[in-house]
DNA sequence: TATTAATGACTGAACGGTCAGTCATATGTA
DNA sequence: TACATATGACTGACCGTTCAGTCATTAATA
């Protein structure tokens, strides 16, 4: 019984562990990007050894990519969620701009993160590392675009490329919040949602 | 006489050089972004030495703007001369669009780089260099916000916050950008305008 | 004591930047 | 014109440093 109880301590220990490093990881990483953060620094901020972190993450380039992909589940996950209590296609995408500037508001050293991915660093990481991370992207851009051709088939918005309607949503939100969080005096992020619906919505919304 | 004519020869050899350096930067930090991007590279890619890079450029960092200050400047020049040409706010708003569309569709390399500036560079450049960048950028936002501002005045569009406005439609393009750039098959990226200039306009005008 | 976890000194490769030396060309001289 | 000298663009071997990843050793736990 005893025994029991130690190894589930141990385990949490060691979870415990990956955690802290995926914590010190996350914050120098959107400080100071991939290559200018060394294991050292994180393992500093971890408050454990350099060699301790090989023994959770194979290299500096999986820990990067975790890092990224914790929080990417966590946001499509809420996203999911908050969206099916909603009832039509127009409240589900509001909501999912909602839903995202909310988090984005409290996570932004992920933004960060997940910014410099798309430049750099998807040559450098191996290819089914940055895979798992892009391809979690494309999802969500793609229940974006059902979503919009769903109104579209209600003729709620006019009949245009759905795609290209849904990469621009996305834009919209990102390129708020790359504002917002290069501002010195920073408002709340969360309440442009309504900014962004009413420019995306009127601005295809049919005739 | 003869004499003069052999020194100016000389200097277009070296301004000639310099250009492909620029060019081969180009290229390389486009595929590989700053830190993949050895110096030995370019320098091979421009058929010269590591060492004349030096003489031409300070160091890694003061290339890799030069490329990017070159491009930037070209393209503001020509949205400049562009918009001028137009009578009304919102001609001058479609045209910019228009003008900055063709740009990136015939240098997406440049496109690339910007984009990996503002994801981690920032902090590695030295902060004189990556501030011209900045500047610049900075300088486009806010003449596309005095032309939206110029037609909320003529009451054609809502009494929005106009800086937030010119962030989304910047957004929007960069948005559009980065999903033509990873299309495998490439249609036009200058043809979206359309779609662009419809979602802005319908989304922001008055009623 | 045996097993597992954690450590951090060490290694070797990579790369930005330097600089002493080369050489084609320009200039000066007779 | 022929030869000597000066210039500076160009080269690439070399240096110093950084750092990811390894592994022999130590500490903790059972």
């Amino acid at each position: 019984m005893i025994k029991e109880k130690k190894k589930r301590d141990r385990k949490l220990k060691k979870l415990n562990h990956t955690d802290k490093i995926l914590q010190a990881a996350e914050v120098l990483f959107a400080e100071k990007g991939f290559y200018l953060t060394t294991l050292e620094e994180i393992a500093r901020g971890a408050h454990l050894a350099k060699g301790t972190i090989y023994l959770h993450f194979k290299n500096k380039r999986d820990l990067f990519i975790s890092v990224i992909e914790k929080k990417l589940d966590v946001l499509l996950e809420k996203i999911k969620n908050e969206i099916q209590k909603e009832d039509s296609p127009s409240n589900k995408i509001r909501k999912a701009i909602e839903t995202q500037l909310k988090f984005l508001e409290q996570n932004r050293n992920f933004f960060k993160i997940l910014q410099s991915l798309s430049g750099e660093y998807k040559r450098e990481m191996e290819k089914e590392l940055a895979e798992r991370v892009i391809q979690k992207n494309a999802r969500y851009l793609e229940m974006l675009r059902q979503l919009i051709w769903q109104a579209v088939r209600r003729k709620e918005i006019k009949p245009l490329n759905t795609r290209k309607l849904a990469v621009i949503l996305v834009g919209m939100v990102h390129s708020l919040t790359i504002n917002w969080i290069s501002q010195k005096e920073r408002g709340s992020l969360f309440e442009d949602h309504n900014l962004v619906w009413e420019i995306f919505w009127n601005g295809a919304k049919a005739d």
